[in-house]
DNA sequence: CCGTATCCAGCAAGATACTG
DNA sequence: CAGTATCTTGCTGGATACGG
């Protein structure tokens, strides 16, 4: 069943308890707000510690890294994995089957904010 | 300049008068949120009244969808055309050509988000 | 090292009533 | 017809301190 097809008959979708009426909304539930995407984008190169994305997005508060990371695996698009059971912990967050499956969407959101970057003439490089 | 050489400079991009880090934040700036990418969706097969979008998303209200109809007007990615200057009034809605470059984008989330739905059992067909 | 607890500010968005 | 005004609520995310 393509794209128009299935498009048409309306369907509503089941999220987080709440629905959505089109797939874009629903895609958002998943993917939007401020973090989420730029995150993901983060873990395409494979999987990272805890620090290392913390110091790779160091204006993430770790409150809310921890709180998104959380959200994106009940989402099943991030698998953590704890590798020792006593401090130091050592952690590791990468994209899950599922969450690989967005890439080709995170590669395409990116490349149109290049373009609107340099249409809006809203780019900023430093020395 | 492609995206991978672009992207090794890290440029930063300034939008709203706030900086953002990485494109994909920045994109996700114009076009997240819960209705933007909505009401942009329905703008695609063609001009719309005010009322129009009202009827075809009934679960915004009145306030929210002026609101966001301002955002995207302002970001130009929307036009509003008025036709009457006394009431009632004739205004309509449609994508700039700035805002037609974003069609493929939210075909490809619009896309993901049906693969995902069908992949977790989500859609919920109505009689 | 990898987080959680607590507290708080700001904004997105809903409900409802009203206007040019 | 096409909105705005007003009031309110809930969520996202920030600051900071602490815990296994």
């Amino acid at each position: 069943m393509d794209r128009k097809e299935l498009l048409e008959k309306k369907p509503m979708i089941k999220l987080h308890e709440k629905l959505f009426l089109c797939p874009t909304s629903a895609a958002m539930e998943l993917i939007g707000g401020k973090w989420k995407s730029v995150i993901l984008i983060h873990l395409i190169d494979g999987k990272k510690r805890y620090n290392e994305l913390r110091k790779e997005l160091p204006m993430i508060t770790e409150r809310t890294l921890s709180l998104q990371l959380k959200q994106l695996e009940k989402d099943d698009l991030v698998v953590r994995k704890v590798f020792t059971k006593t401090p130091p912990l050592k952690v590791e967050y990468s994209l899950t089957d599922f969450g690989r499956s967005l890439i080709p969407v995170l590669e395409a959101i990116t490349d149109w904010g290049i373009f609107a970057a340099e249409k809006k003439g809203a780019f900023i490089f430093e020395e």
